[in-house]
DNA sequence: TCTATAGTTCGGGAAAATGGAACTATTGAA
DNA sequence: TTCAATAGTTCCATTTTCCCGAACTATAGA
């Protein structure tokens, strides 16, 4: 088994981010992903809205989440531990993931409703 | 020939803006018009980046943009005028457009340097 | 009416995404 | 140790999407 590829920041590219987050379940991945305080699983995602995802397609969207610079993947014993690499990408292009991330949750009728005391 | 659908800014998908711009030339495409101040045939980028794009192409790239909500286009005489829709997209999604805009900038190094002043 | 121009549509080949089956790596128990 | 179980990966056939040449449509002007 290939160890996995990580990009370094500077080699992301927006293209690739934003191939990789024009998926519907990519998307969910990521943004559950980025929201958490602990590392995720792969086979965390293995039903994203009510879909069962086969885990070869689900290893495949980690893979272009990992290859677009999104997240960082690390075996932890037989597990794989999935963070979110927000911080570097928002060195990169400030402002990007957290418009996207804001229009997710406008669409999923998530939004945070803004303190409008 | 069919006339050309503009789906209503309210039916406009994050995943279908991501998708259109997640290409380099309809980027590139989406970027001029966006910039221009009248609106931009289709013609008018039959190359990008020393690239020639086929015609039929190009009409495949502006019918993607356009079912995005990223332009409007409007039959004028024998030529097509674009435009970008960004302040509609821009009320949807707030920061979506500008975020990705500056990204593609620091890519292309073409950023803005802020009025540090 | 004829010609030129600007785009669209069609259709076939190329490339990318999907998912089942087989494989690999790690753990823990017998 | 070996064996079984678990978590992911890789392979490959099928399906879907993308690309672009050729044919077509629509408008303008001579």
């Amino acid at each position: 088994m290939r160890p996995l590829f990580h990009p370094s920041i500077h080699d992301v590219r927006l293209e690739a981010i934003l191939h990789a987050l024009s998926d519907p379940v990519r998307a969910r991945i990521f943004t559950q992903i980025a929201a958490a305080d602990c590392p995720k699983t792969c086979s965390a995602f293995s039903s994203v809205d009510d879909r069962t995802i086969p885990k070869s397609s689900l290893s495949q969207h980690f893979k272009v989440l990992r290859e677009a610079g999104l997240i960082h993947s690390e075996r932890q014993g037989v597990e794989m531990h999935n963070t979110s690499r927000c911080a570097e990408v928002e060195g990169r292009f400030p402002g990007l993931l957290p418009a996207i991330m804001g229009a997710h949750a406008v669409e999923h009728g998530l939004e945070v409703t803004p303190p409008t005391a």
